[in-house]
DNA sequence: CTGACTGCAAATAGTTTGCATGACG
DNA sequence: CGTCATGCAAACTATTTGCAGTCAG
């Protein structure tokens, strides 16, 4: 059901694999990512990598990002409205996300059971179905308390 | 089923009960919007409504879509990757997107089933849900002629 | 008429690229 | 040590804002 998080040894694993050097940059914005519960956009990764690693610039997070997200190490998620890509850490395969409206908190679930659906869609629209896009948003359990926003 | 889809009759009539002028420059944004099989970056629809009205500007194309997002009209779609805002004419009520992968092509459904899945998670996550999104992208008949790119 | 609308230009914001220096393996 | 990675600055792209003239109602 619910996923398990990736662990930051597991990425610095899978950074190794792509081919990737391990320097301390790529760690320190590793660290923000697997620390973070909630989505961050890669300004807000820079500024709390920042804290851990004083000299390291947006480019350098922007470029880490892209390989994390080459290799599956963490992904998108597709907040409402006109705001930018956002990323969050990731299990991995196919999953999908629950996003707090008020937080930005996401929790992941791996059983969409909509490969009926597909094919009903598949026949009704002709169209060779690849791949599809799943995101419940609401109010998680802590923002439910607090008053309403 | 598949949804109908709106005319720009319907949509101007929307313009004005939503209070807003009907100008020409809006009709020439509306007539690329609903001529359009796929969805469009405002940089694609400024550039066909310029051959319609020669002297609109992109910023008022921004503005119209702006407004048209506001009153129901046109919604996004989320293209996969780091692409920009895409817009496209919408049916009105809930619904969900079909997008081809190649052409860009979309076509609407309304009758997702996923309020059971939805109680679930929400009984599993603790979360109070809102709404959700539900895209499913793969190659539209007409693409599937072509050579794979 | 008059306020809403438009288009220009300039300001922002986010992201990418070129290049010399620095560090991982 | 060689090569890949970094950080700076500058280039780019997308979008927003300020403002004076214009037009729909």
């Amino acid at each position: 059901m619910i996923a398990m998080i990736l662990t930051e040894r597991k990425i610095t694993t899978i950074l190794r694999q792509g081919g990737y050097k391990l320097t301390t940059q790529r760690r320190a914005v590793l660290k923000t990512i697997v620390r973070s519960p909630s989505h961050l956009s890669p300004a807000e990764i820079y500024h709390r990598a920042k804290q851990e690693h004083p000299g390291i610039g947006l480019v350098t997070v922007y470029r880490t990002l892209e390989i994390l997200a080459k290799l599956g190490g963490i992904c998108e998620v597709h907040t409402g409205g006109s705001s930018r890509s956002y990323l969050i850490r990731r299990p991995l395969g196919h999953h999908h996300h629950v996003i707090c409206v008020k937080c930005g908190a996401v929790v992941d679930f791996t059983d969409c059971n909509l490969s009926q659906m597909e094919q009903r869609l598949s026949q009704e629209t002709g169209f060779k179905m690849e791949s599809h896009l799943l995101e419940f948003t609401g109010r998680c359990p802590d923002c439910q308390k607090i008053a309403l926003a």
